[in-house]
DNA sequence: GCCGTTTTCGGCCCGACTGTTTTCAGTCG
């Protein structure tokens, strides 16, 4: 609403800065905590570049799914117009003359005058501007949607390993979206350094799945692959290799904010290095430590430069210094043949001692899934089975299951099978679509349930098709920390839930987290950097995650949960 | 419309590429 309100002001002429506070603000509340917690704590103008107008718009919104100011502007242009705006290489000037001259309101109006050749001769619309035009509208009717991450990063390590196979690209690393773990990207960011940028941007547009070259500068150049994903390459010299990354790897509010900061000390940050002012000196940095280390700030980790109130932070010394893939001792969250995985038991406890775990729980499907889940019986014999294979492979297997959640709250094994798991992660997989009352209740009474250890995927959504259960999700933080229960940020790509913003804010309530895997299969188990990628973007350090804790201090989790709730049920 | 460790008024991040131009406007990220 706030980027459709910011498009009405740019037609309506109302004064740049005005329209561009309003797409700042859109941006910032997309990688802010959920807007209704904002307003309830009345923290909406703590969001940097939100003040009293904006909060009060975005609250109206919030509350009323419109806006007077919104509605006044909307009512003076026809709805189409803001198809020409989405078209690639019609900005507002262009899109203005079109409307205020031809009367092109829509993309039908625009294909139109095309074919009629009635823009023929228009000032700064010659041949070659017109034939862009033509291909943007091929852009945008093919445009793909955002590109979820975990199809992103294996595109991008694919073009990295092709130009580096070129030899003449050092320092190569994907930037931008990606390298924040953005859940979904709109395009794929590359930066390396040369001595030979044109040989390295012939080889760039060469790429064996570019459909099209959009640009190819001296150090610059953007291709489009089948379906619009954009690529954009920049290869700058050596010396930069530090401001280059900084450059392309921070949202651009984020950017915006540290160069304004930057400027009140009389500085200019850009990829070419930090000009003085005053002196004209020009200072270039090898790593990106260097760049905030000359700004006199602490490194901000590049999942956190989103704009949200991070440099306000790193100027407080009140920045966390965010959990890293590292420090995780273990993963919590991994299926085998007995449930629904691909490998066997044996398979994956060898491949949990592979990657160095002290311990991880195989955590497989209860019977309220069907005919994949196990049941209390299988559940007992399994014991035996784990700790042979266990001490085979030196490495702690907890035996655990991944619990459903009924509808009314309740689980899918009796309290004597749970009294027997060493943890229990407890998830929802059905009847997804209760109301949001009978949601709340249903995830409450889980946490106070005395068995559970962990709330699996607490909101059900998936990154391309389904945006969360409906719940309260303040009342269910506060219960899962007053508890003792851990929430999850499962890794697996089409999950990656807890969404990171919806994590921060658990994360005000003191909750603790479980970044997991959710493995199926062997190789799965790196999902688990997918999880510590969104609980960075969260703040959240290596204290707060309860498998970054050594095996004894899990265990105590577990126990102390139990032993707290047979006290309170005395 | 936002914001301030000079400021409550008067600024507001920075640079590459393209096309249409003879010095720059428009778009983009």
């Amino acid at each position: 609403m706030l980027g459709a309100i910011r498009t009405l002001m740019e037609f309506a002429g109302e004064p740049f800065y005005k329209s561009m506070a309003y797409e700042r603000a859109a941006e910032t509340l997309e990688n802010a905590p959920p807007v209704a917690g904002l307003i309830a704590a009345g923290e909406l103008e703590k969001l940097p570049g939100i003040g009293k107008t904006l909060a009060a718009r975005i609250a109206e919104i919030a509350t009323t799914g419109s806006s007077a100011y919104y509605e006044e502007l909307a009512a003076r242009y026809p709805p189409s117009l803001a198809e020409l705006l989405a078209v690639p290489g019609i900005g507002i000037k262009t899109a203005q003359v079109l409307f205020r001259d031809f009367g092109i309101a829509s993309l039908a109006d625009l294909e139109r005058a095309l074919d009629a050749g009635t823009l023929v001769g228009v000032a700064r619309l010659g041949t070659k501007s017109l034939e862009n035009v033509r291909r943007g509208i091929l852009a945008y009717k093919g445009r793909t949607t955002r590109t979820p991450l975990g199809r992103a990063l294996p595109l991008a390590q694919r073009l990295t390993a092709y130009l580096a196979a070129g030899g003449q690209a050092a320092d190569l690393a994907c930037v931008g979206s990606v390298r924040r773990a953005e859940v979904t990207v709109g395009d794929i960011d590359i930066v390396c350094t040369s001595s030979e940028p044109g040989d390295v941007i012939a080889r760039f547009v060469r790429f064996e799945d570019a459909r099209a070259v959009l640009a190819e500068g001296v150090t610059k150049a953007s291709i489009w692959l089948e379906g619009g994903l954009q690529i954009d390459l920049r290869v700058l010299p050596q010396d930069v290799y530090g401001n280059l990354l900084q450059h392309f790897t921070g949202s651009r509010e984020h950017n915006i904010q540290l160069r304004e900061y930057a400027v009140r000390k009389g500085l200019r940050v850009s990829e070419n290095g930090i000009l003085d002012v005053a002196t004209g000196v020009n200072r270039t940095c090898r790593t990106e430590e260097e760049v905030y280390a000359a700004l006199d700030l602490p490194y901000i980790a590049p999942e956190m430069r989103l704009g949200v109130g991070e440099l306000d932070a790193a100027l407080a010394g009140t920045l966390p210094a965010p959990v890293t893939l590292e420090e995780l001792r273990g993963d919590f969250h991994m299926h085998s043949t007995w449930s629904d995985g691909r490998d066997s038991l044996e398979d994956m406890i060898a491949a949990a001692a592979a990657r160095g775990y002290a311990y991880h729980a195989i955590s497989e499907h209860s019977p309220g899934r069907g005919h994949i889940g196990v049941g209390a019986d299988r559940l007992r014999t399994r014991r035996a089975l784990v700790r042979e294979i266990e001490a085979k492979y030196g490495v702690r297997t907890l035996c655990s299951s991944e619990v459903d959640i009924r509808s009314d709250g309740t689980l899918d094994y009796d309290d004597a099978t749970l009294a027997d798991l060493d943890l229990v992660v407890a998830s929802v997989h059905s009847a997804m679509n209760l109301s949001h009352d009978a949601m709340t209740a249903r995830l409450i009474r889980a946490c106070e349930n005395p068995y559970v250890t962990i709330i699996g995927h607490p909101t059900g959504r998936n990154v391309e098709t389904f945006g969360g259960y409906d719940f309260d999700h303040d009342a269910v933080f506060e219960a899962a920390a007053r508890t003792g229960t851990a929430l999850e940020i499962d890794g697996q790509p089409k999950r990656l839930d807890l969404p990171s913003a919806m994590a921060r804010r658990a994360r005000d309530f003191g909750v603790t987290f479980s970044l997991d895997s959710d493995a199926h299969a062997v190789e799965q188990l790196d999902n688990v950097a997918y999880a510590v990628g969104q609980a960075r973007r969260a703040w959240i350090t290596r204290d707060e995650v309860l498998n970054a804790r050594p095996l004894e201090d899990v265990l105590s989790f577990v126990a102390a949960k139990r032993k707290r709730s047979a006290r309170a049920a005395e």
